[in-house]
RNA sequence: UCCCCGGUAGCUCAGCUGGUAGAGCGGGUGGCUGUUAACCACUUGGUCGGCGGUUCGAAUCCGUCCCGGGGAGCCA
């Protein structure tokens, strides 16, 4: 090697580059030999960039490098960077060292067609695909987009246990384990509870971290671990509940479209659709709402919750995300407000995603009265000895509160036009998947 | 848990009115001085998911189990 080794260079980068001799370290993504002149198109996790090698440009030694290269392989290449309108992205590499760091045995994934199940064997080598990377860099910006709109309305960022003594919701299954002897602990569900105390501490408070659900749920919409994002304010109503999740999920999307713009063309998703968030959400109530859904020949039973094909209409009547609010309050949680205008029903909503996506945020007015929330646990056959620390919040200067959570991996499928959610978190577990 | 569909070469699949297995891609070898999922020639490749049954004979028909996919309920 030269002394003076030519600087290493990003291969987003590399038109900064023109005219210069550059480093590049990274992975064979393609191969391809016309004898004399062979190409080799290498990813570093920014790009890609072609590489070509002429007999003579470079040691014999290098050239014949080539041959043991395959898809994957890793490698040091040095060469000059100049404009090829004939190369992808516009600039090429002309090789004149090749240094193989390790020769990939038997890549199994070729740039063809593979089953679902035979990829997600190998999702630690999947997430290396072009449209994986680019669902990941589409996650990567909904994760800060979500942080950066939160700090900017002046929410602080409280972490939730995850080790947790009781279900928040009763109802769903949990994640069991066992506690150093001392008895169960659950993986937690949701981080609600918690922020609800942490916003009687300081105001506004938001929580982004894994949750967990042991359901038998075989969908497109279910991982029993995912990520979501909740919110939670000391004296926000519904109205103002739904304002924020609504200005959060525009000023995510819109951050999507004006950052990842590529990724969302390697994703083949048209942004048309996504653009539609910069109007005002469509709100409906759960009345309303099934007298839509009447007019589209269903029959939903007054008291039932929407199920997945009566969401999916819903969605589709909508060019952008739809918010349903004041749904009965028999089939919602028992922290929920009831409506004063009308106590059958819950002061609660959804946000649901159009295209068919369906629900991506669920949050609700908190009940803030003791007696209230006491009756409730005894309607929900509920332990009130666990959630004491809970009931102290109505105890010691209840106030009205209002909270919601977003399902990352859902806003991400969404966002990316994936057929499921699996693709939009980097390690899925499933009902019957926990590796790799 | 329930309802559908599927399991054949490393991958994606064809073969399924019963007669002992095929393509494309990949891998290997050779050729090619501008390739774009390069191309051309040759070549390698299989307990047809497991077990049991029917039959002279089963990838094919029947039973059962396992695994995968899609959907339902529940939810973000």
């Amino acid at each position: 090697m030269p002394s003076n080794t030519p600087p290493v260079a990003d291969l987003a980068s590399l038109a900064k580059f023109a005219g210069q001799a550059v480093t590049i370290r990274g992975w064979v993504h393609h191969l391809r030999s016309s004898g004399k002149v062979r190409f080799l198109v290498v990813r570093d996790g920014t790009g890609l960039a072609q590489g070509v090698l002429v007999k003579g440009n470079l040691p014999e030694e290098d050239f014949k490098q080539f041959d043991r290269l395959t898809l994957e392989s890793s490698l040091i290449l040095t060469g000059r960077v100049r404009a090829e309108p004939r190369a992808p992205g516009g600039y090429e590499l002309e090789v004149i060292s090749l240094q193989p760091l390790n020769i990939a045995q038997d890549y199994p994934i070729a740039p063809k067609e593979h089953g679902v199940a035979f990829l997600m064997d190998r999702r630690h080598l999947w997430l290396r695909s072009p449209r994986q990377q680019a669902v990941m860099r589409v996650r990567d910006e909904v994760c800060r987009a979500c942080r950066g709109f939160f700090h900017a309305r002046g929410f602080l960022e409280v972490d939730t246990p995850i080790l947790t003594p009781t279900a928040c919701e009763g109802t769903t299954n949990l994640f069991e384990t066992d506690y150093l002897g001392r008895g169960k602990a659950y993986l937690s569900q949701s981080g609600q509870l918690y922020l609800e105390a942490a916003a009687m501490a300081l105001g506004k408070v938001y929580c982004f971290g894994p949750t967990f659900r042991a359901e038998k749920s075989k969908t497109r919409r279910h991982l029993t671990e995912f990520w979501m994002v909740e919110a939670e304010a000391a004296f926000y109503t519904l109205e103002d509940i739904m304002q924020l999740a609504e200005d959060l999920v525009r000023f995510v999307v819109l951050k999507v479209l004006e950052n990842q713009e590529v990724q969302l063309q390697i994703l083949e998703r048209d942004p048309t659709p996504l653009a539609a968030v910069s109007g005002p959400f469509p709100r409906l109530s759960y009345a309303e709402t099934l007298a839509r859904l009447q007019e589209q020949g269903k029959e939903p039973a007054w008291g039932e919750d929407l199920g997945g094909d009566e969401e999916t209409l819903v969605s589709q009547m909508f060019d952008r995300p739809v918010l349903v609010h004041r749904y009965p309050l028999s089939c919602k949680a028992f922290y929920m407000e009831a409506d004063p205008k009308d106590p059958r029903l819950a002061l609660c909503m959804d946000m649901l995603a159009p295209e068919g996506y369906g629900e991506i945020i669920g949050g609700s007015q908190r009940v803030a009265d003791l007696d209230t929330l006491l009756a409730r646990l005894e309607e929900h056959h509920l332990p009130q000895e666990p959630l004491e620390w809970y009931l102290d919040l109505r105890r010691y200067g209840s106030v009205p509160h209002s909270g919601f959570g977003l399902g990352v991996e859902r806003l991400v499928a969404w966002l990316c036009g994936l057929t499921h959610v699996r693709e939009a978190i980097p390690f899925p577990r499933l009902l019957d998947r926990l590796y790799p």
